[in-house]
DNA sequence: CTGAAAGCGCTTACAG
DNA sequence: CTGAAAGCGCTTACAG
């Protein structure tokens, strides 16, 4: 079934069918009934890939999840923000591609040989660590892209981030105003962007409030995992010497942390004021509940998806855009 | 940058070129090497549309998250399966589709017309609940497709279902061996095909234990939210009279008992032991952590690859594989 | 081992 | 308002 077949039963040429499917205005209203009526019988469909291949257009977005680390589909922050992405860029009209083929030219990681092969009309680049070079040779390709937690340079790209300075410097306020002067840190042992980014804004944020930065109180956990935050804690019980009060990087750290400290019969937040960061379900059903930043991700991915689409059709020059987050005070940070 | 480039730069016919890009045999060594060079020097990929036209073949699989409720990329199970499901499709050689567009021809829901649309060699139709009836016309379909948590019938379908009889039979198994008699159910007050299979394999399961299906331990809650959990525990605590145990269908409705029971000042598991479904993370973090049913997502999402992958290449009948469940113990069951 | 040519199913100036 | 025809970039018998 092709628009030929269309064309014949209907009796007209295919430049009319053509036309029709593409609301021309120039096309008599009998014959576009008539047409239409015969499309809708024969529940014929165009072929995207002769459509894309006559117009170059695809009306594809590439999905990439950049970085070695925590760049599955299963960190849900991710999730969150593409899902709202894909919600607004449904409405602007395209469809998701997501590049999963591992047998493409052998070359698993050329982000921008398969833009490239698929004519997407943009990406959406969402970071974890360890980002890999070939995604900063796509966002400075002539596709337009719009990374999400990843500082993209190109004409045709721009991103969107968390304020990370904010994000500790909010905690740190939080605790002052709570009455800590004693406050640690609870980082990881590799440098990724992200946490680096908070680390130092934590160090300003506690010298900008007249406190002094005690490395004894900054502890670092080996990797992402909950068991990692529980024995950097365990670590630090030992060693005695808690600081009043403490923020974590990120909130499955912070769940290690709780573990320790309640495996040592020390409460939190009388024994350690407790922060995380990420707003994790789970945030709600820790013992005590955790306090936690909570990005907007909805914002995030939506606003990714307008801009996007902005860029792809040279209404907006690169830029990059900040999106705020938000605390969420629950009992382990001693406030309530 | 397009064939003819590289035939006119390597001085053979676009032909050749052709056959170098998809390995056949019968070509000259030394051609083989001047052009793939080439091809390497300049960067150049075939493009994917003009090659769907000509072969047919779009190397795309479909992704359909089915269903009204609990159908979006925020439900971790889906995502688990998903991203399970992603790699090995992807070391099978192929990309995923995500069907996003909402300008599509006006008709959002025509799923098959979409996938006639990109030409998709399969799709997996990931299941929630009120499943519209555009997805059952795409299964029936010549497309191949594999279904997750949903029936699907067709010449060209599969679908792999998690053992929800068993989930039951275990949880009622497990209680009974820990010495319950007296067991309740919190369940959903609306009809969904999966919660509905528990709920019968629970009553049949009591039944086979030599236990009373007490109706006034069945309770029942609104939705799927957090809340309407609580709402229902606390109706069923303010009612008095609990039983000495009781399944959850799904964990987020377990965490909501779970606050309530603890609002009223009620111990779990001692005076009354809860287990749920789904395993989500906060499990772990609850207070007490609860027992929970995990699904193998990995191996489902694999086996979901591999059998589209098997169908599409006609190497497989339609058939459904059922896929156990594991009980996750931990506190809340009051077994340990 | 290599190439000319038809064909895949659309769109788009252009002519009428 | 309508249509003939070239073109998009590949693949694939087929001939040599």
């Amino acid at each position: 079934m092709n628009i030929k077949t269309i064309a014949k039963m209907a009796g007209v040429s295919v430049a009319t069918v053509s036309k029709i499917m593409n609301n021309y205005s120039d096309v008599g209203e009998d014959t576009k009934q008539r047409v239409l009526r015969i499309m809708e019988e024969t529940g014929y469909r165009p072929s995207s890939s002769a459509k894309t291949l006559a117009t170059k257009k695809s009306n594809l977005i590439g999905v990439v999840f950049a970085g070695e680390l925590n760049s599955d589909l299963s960190h849900p922050f991710f999730v969150s923000v593409l899902d709202s992405f894909k919600k607004q860029i449904g409405l602007l009209g395209y469809d998701l591609l997501f590049f999963s083929n591992e047998k493409f030219f052998e070359e698993k990681e050329d982000y921008l040989a398969r833009c490239r092969h698929f004519q997407v009309e943009g990406c959406i680049i969402i970071a974890g660590d360890q980002v890999e070079p070939s995604v900063h040779r796509l966002a400075q390709s002539s596709i337009p892209c719009i990374g999400i937690d990843i500082k993209l340079a190109g004409d045709n790209s721009s991103f969107l981030m968390s304020d990370n300075d904010k994000i500790s410097s909010r905690v740190v306020e939080h605790f002052y105003m709570t009455g800590y002067r004693n406050i640690g840190f609870l980082g990881i042992d590799r440098v990724t962007e992200i946490t680096t980014t908070r680390e130092i804004a934590f160090k300003q944020s506690l010298q900008s409030f007249g406190l002094t930065v005690d490395l004894d109180k900054f502890i670092y956990s080996e990797d992402f995992e909950e068991e990692n935050g529980y024995q950097a804690m365990k670590k630090m019980i030992q060693r005695g010497n808690l600081p009043q009060a403490m923020f974590a990087v990120t909130d499955v750290l912070a769940f290690g942390a709780l573990r320790a400290m309640r495996e040592h019969g020390l409460s939190v937040p009388r024994d350690m004021a407790l922060i995380g960061c990420d707003d994790l379900m789970a945030c709600r059903y820790t013992n005590p509940p955790l306090t936690s930043i909570k990005q907007d991700k909805e914002k995030m991915g939506k606003l990714a998806a307008m801009m996007l689409f902005d860029i792809i059709n040279k209404q907006l020059e690169p830029t990059s855009v900040i999106v705020e987050a938000e605390l969420v005070v629950r009992q382990s940070c001693g406030a309530t």
